[in-house]
DNA sequence: CAGGGAATATTGTCGTGGCTATAGTTGCTC
DNA sequence: GAGCAACTATAGCCACGACAATATTCCCTG
């Protein structure tokens, strides 16, 4: 058909964050393979370390990753079988059980991050200018409010929806 | 640990990142679902309409796509099903096979494109005025060049690596 | 032109994760 | 307090796709 479909403006944009985003997340995940972890499994460690005690209830860890709660259910078992986190008992409601980040997860995640945010410095941050920077930020900000899922997810924090 | 990483820039920024893309993506699965997509099956179609004669071989499919070689015959496999593509022999190369669109697979996508534009529009382009957009824009380019992966992926075209 | 190494597509096997069903728990209503 | 709807975590089943192994074909070198 009509080539020139494909040399539309707004094709090209998407293309744009897709070919970004995917290269970024590349680089991410060899890191943390690095480190023995899959990008799922860092997701899950950084949303339990950044929550009130290190502790998350599946449900509310399921909505704050790209995870469903069956998905949570078995990455949890990866991790409690790895030592990285466990399971706790909510004493309020015998339905729910907390996952709470071990020791053992808090220094992995310690080993990580320091190589993923110079990471992200040399192959995002660190390509623009702070104004070009600023102006992506912007833009990509005003994309994500729009597009945001939901705003919260219950118990604990107001942060954002889908994972990191 | 120290509750405050998790307030560095560099991990604001991504997270910006991933959750504006995440959220295109998701809207964009939508509209693929409501025209029996995936989104893979859509990407295959477009890599596919937007070469010459409209095919490609599996290998540069594959190349062109988030997918392994194994990945792309299996999607193939389901495509032909559907009767959305097709293979052919190469002529030059028997080890070679191409992947051609069909006429109901361009016309499946004909369906697509025009809601597909209006979805980017609406979401991703349309949110930002246009000097916004080209700061965005810019400031994603270069991170797509930074983080690109290879350059070519040999017979057809220079086009991107990664999907879309 | 015989032989060997590279390329190509496919298949077997496996891990991951979504959807649905299920069992246990809670809280509300009568 | 009994009944019932909503919620929570998990398990069964399935689709998808990566990796390694395989068969075929190509091309280059002697």
């Amino acid at each position: 058909m009509d080539q020139n479909v494909f040399d539309d403006p707004r094709i090209t944009a998407v293309g744009l964050l897709v070919e970004a985003y995917a290269g970024l997340s590349a680089r991410f995940a060899a890191q943390f393979e690095e480190h023995g972890l899959s990008p799922v499994e860092f997701e899950v460690l950084t949303r339990l370390a950044r929550s009130p005690n290190n502790q998350l209830r599946m449900t509310d860890l399921a909505a704050q990753t790209s995870l469903s709660t069956s998905g949570v259910t078995r990455v949890v078992d990866r991790m409690e079988r790895d030592g990285l986190i466990c399971r706790r008992a909510c004493p309020s409601d015998r339905r729910s059980s907390f996952a709470v980040v071990t020791a053992a997860g808090l220094s992995r995640l310690d080993e990580i991050l320091p190589g993923h945010l110079k990471i992200i410095e040399q192959w995002f941050t660190g390509q623009l200018d702070p104004a070009q920077l600023d102006g992506l930020l912007d833009g990509l900000r005003r994309v994500r409010d729009a597009v945001h899922p939901g705003a919260t997810a219950g118990s604990t924090e107001p942060a954002g929806t889908a994972g990191y």
